[in-house]
DNA sequence: CATGAAATAATAATTTC
DNA sequence: GAAATTATTATTTCATG
């Protein structure tokens, strides 16, 4: 695994802060905002990216308006060996898939799925992932209500 | 609970597909692509912010470069009476709570944690979790590794 | 990291379909 | 009513100090 070093200072830190509230704020907003030249901003903004700090911008957009007001957790136990991964790249494949996390334990996945309605997450169990061969076995959580969906990590 | 009409059009969802892989995409060249005027797409583009389709746009920030390298999921076991979320609105309140979700079943939730270190999440269990009266369990699950992170639905 | 000039884009008003 | 055109203002970009 190679070790990266970010060496993020201040106004880098102030810059993702900014962005993580609003990708849309243009360049000369942030400068305006930091008190510092646009093209300093531009130039910063652009390392960012190279490195990987920044990794992409997203428009969330509201799930109901596209009839997928269904959220599910499903724990999945596979037949994986320890540091294979054929089965989780295999689930990160579908496209209602939305996470696909290697847990520690009982060897397995958990992952996030959106689904229009319970019909939808059945015809997925069904149709998709019993496709797959190696699950052992899954255990569906239904999400009644999400309280909070938010991906904006901490800054320092 | 409001019934909303949303009404998209194939133009509207081509924007929101637009948009979801990257929401820095200028007006402009979001017009050139689907052969529009940018006024018309300016247009769009806030009708879909004004009627909820749009939520925010938000920059990915890497969880490496911000130390921010463990995540977890947490179940809560909770006294909340049904219709009640004081417990889900107070874990909504800690910034390193990503994701609340009320779920079915045994009365609880399931939030999506993400810490520096296994230090930070024991800090968060003794010093935050713990204070929040009528939590009765938890049940951690601890991501080894993300095998697919995203947050773009399926635009039909 | 700042400056300044040229290229490009955003925005608002107006017209057309 | 929605989209195109036009004219004005603002921003991005890039060479240079």
């Amino acid at each position: 695994m190679d070790k990266v070093e970010y060496n993020l200072d201040q106004v880098d830190l102030q810059i993702l802060r900014i962005m993580q509230q609003n990708a849309r704020t243009n360049n000369a907003d942030v400068a305006r905002e930091l008190g510092m030249a646009p093209s300093a901003i531009l130039e910063r903004v652009k390392k960012l990216e190279q490195k990987n700090v920044l990794l992409e911008y997203n428009a969330r957009v509201n799930p109901e308006a596209l009839d997928q007001k269904m959220l599910s957790f499903i724990f999945i136990k596979s037949h994986d060996n320890i540091g294979d991964q054929r089965i989780g790249l295999l689930l990160a494949e579908i496209p209602e898939v939305l996470e696909v996390h290697d847990i520690a334990g009982d060897d397995g996945y958990l992952i996030k799925v959106r689904t229009s309605d319970s019909g939808g997450l059945v015809d997925l169990m069904r149709n998709t992932l019993s496709q797959i061969d190696g699950i052992v076995s899954t255990r569906t959580t239904i999400v009644l209500e999400t309280v909070k969906e938010d991906h904006k990590l901490v800054i320092p």
